[in-house]
DNA sequence: ATGAAAGCGCTAACAA
DNA sequence: TTGTTAGCGCTTTCAT
């Protein structure tokens, strides 16, 4: 193992010197800097990152914690941060809560062994009773659409004003009978129940009765669950003309699901879904979805966890940052 | 910051018998053991981890090397590694390469700035021009299709014989003349050629003269590139009664495209992909696919990585693993 | 502009 | 079974 001492020796200077060197620090001669860069060159040296972390207490690495990788939305969610935190020069470790509550907290807990530098918590499991859970004295920002205005940054989606412009173009449509194929109704508050006011909303709006037959509750966001849903309509009649659906992934579900019961789409029945994932766009037919700007949310969710870690934001208050959205409208919606 | 001395200070023992109590050795008493715990606790004390790296020269985490982690593929891919790693008591850095020899190589270099124990690096990018590159002094193992008997540990997916299997399964349900939409032909060795020569394996076995105007050469693996394979097709006069995919996400795209012109599926043509990720089932019509045991590959790989960890693997010696397969008949193929 | 000294928190090796 | 010593490689502080 080649060390800095090592590099000090060869280049005929002190340990110091090489150090700052190695990170770029001013007050050093050019010409000492040619040499230690070419001693540094010839011993093939690296930095021991362990031994910088355990010296400045910085890891230059977050954690980043999401239900599961292969979905595709966190999959496209944990892309787009991984390249906000590489623009900050910071690393990012994947861990997997498999949407269980404890593994979330387990994910709090472990990160704050001072593995990472911070950790965004895109959280499902968690709900508003554990809010109290996440005040802990360590940079995090939150993602997900189950705690607001709880002792942490926090991102989420357009829940509310998203539902409602999905179920508005259904209607502008032509839709009247719309039905929602949404999450766990006995959560007090979660996606579901925020994309299910704005769905009442678009209703409301358009004097539309809502009519209970419509909601079709999943105990999962899953394509299966959305094949499901679709069983479930079918036995009440399919007396709706059109479907928002609380995922895409769940969206997709449904697709498949009405076309094993040879309803057309959008002809019959107008389907749209939520989070405009990459796949949406070649399912047949291709899905209309509301497009919360991953990018955005993504670089959002760095920059305020990297104002935390840098001690730029005040302990006391905590910000609640919503992002925009807009319809993409596809074939499954008539669009 | 809670220390080792702290904590030994408060349960009035020493810091080496703090450290033998949280790393769960033996030789300590059980009621020193229960002083400590309860002083931990009190005091809610968290290991250090950069010290204990620093001082062990372990990390407990490896990196994984990918092209792109919002491909279904590779989010598949990550998961499997993830779960098995956590079965070893392994953290996982996935980093992005954006299927560029030079980030796969940076990947490689980065990793060995010791922040990794090991590294599984799923190659695209590089070629067997490049296996040089990769005779490191530093645990690693490679994922794909490109480099065989390199300088390393390696798994790869059966792809000669799971594309001569999804071929052969083509020509089993009636198709004879059998299109293969592909990577690009000047790479000398790839994910494509393999699959292509397993392809050539089934018409040959089945004693179908091969046309060049089968062959259907794509930029990359990608939903766009499926739809425009179909396009290509349908410019040659859709001639061919079957198609067989290099991957499930061209597949997908290929499905797409066909219902674009209108083509029936599996009626005029037969369509079957290669990986089997999560939403082939749910296409429309639903995709049959070559399903490589993703599992079986991530648990490969981590054990592989995790004996070069620990020494217990020959220097001199690479292992190259082939995972088992199973053609997955599903409605594109009239299975 | 460069260097010397000290120590981050932990654990390997050895001692008691 | 428990404790002592030393040092992993780096950077902060202060001196030159």
């Amino acid at each position: 193992m080649v060390t800095i001492q090592d590099v000090a020796k060869a280049a005929g200077v002190s340990p110091m010197t090489v150090s700052n060197v190695i990170n770029e620090r001013e007050h050093v001669r050019d010409s000492t800097r040619a040499k230690v860069l070419d001693a540094m060159e010839r011993l093939d040296y690296r930095v021991n990152v362990a031994a910088r972390n355990l010296r400045t207490g910085r890891t230059g690495t977050i954690g980043l914690a999401v239900p599961e990788i292969d979905r595709p939305y966190y999959g496209v969610l944990a892309a787009a941060i991984m390249k906000a935190a590489e623009a900050k020069s910071l690393r990012v470790v994947v861990e997997q809560t498999e949407r269980s509550r404890e593994n979330e907290l387990d994910a709090l807990t472990l990160s704050r062994n001072r593995l990472y530098d911070g950790l965004i918590l895109s959280t499902v499991g968690l709900g508003p009773a554990d809010a109290d859970l996440l005040r802990v004295d360590y940079p995090i920002v939150l993602l997900g659409e189950r705690i607001f205005a709880g002792p942490a940054d926090h991102v989420a989606m357009p829940n509310v004003e998203g539902a409602r412009a999905a179920v508005e173009h259904l209607i502008a449509r032509g839709s009247r009978r719309i039905a929602i194929v949404e999450g766990d109704p006995t959560e007090d508050l979660n996606v579901s129940s925020l994309r299910n006011q704005g769905y009442r909303e678009a209703l409301a709006a358009a004097g539309i009765a809502f009519e209970d037959e419509w909601v079709v509750p999943i105990g999962e966001f899953s394509l299966e669950a959305g094949v499901q849903a679709v069983q479930r309509l079918a036995e009440r009649g399919m007396a709706v003309d059109g479907i928002f659906c609380v995922t895409d992934t769940v969206a997709t579900g449904v697709l498949r699901g009405l076309a094993d019961h040879g309803i057309p789409v959008p002809g019959q029945v107008r389907v749209i879904g939520f989070d405009d994932v990459p796949g949406s766009a070649y399912t047949v037919p291709s899905l209309s979805s509301v497009d919360p700007d991953h990018d955005f949310m993504a670089r959002t969710a760095v920059d305020l966890l990297v104002r935390r870690i840098e001690g730029n934001a005040d302990k006391a208050v905590h910000r609640d940052v919503i992002g925009p959205f807009r319809v993409v409208e596809r074939e499954s919606s008539g669009g």
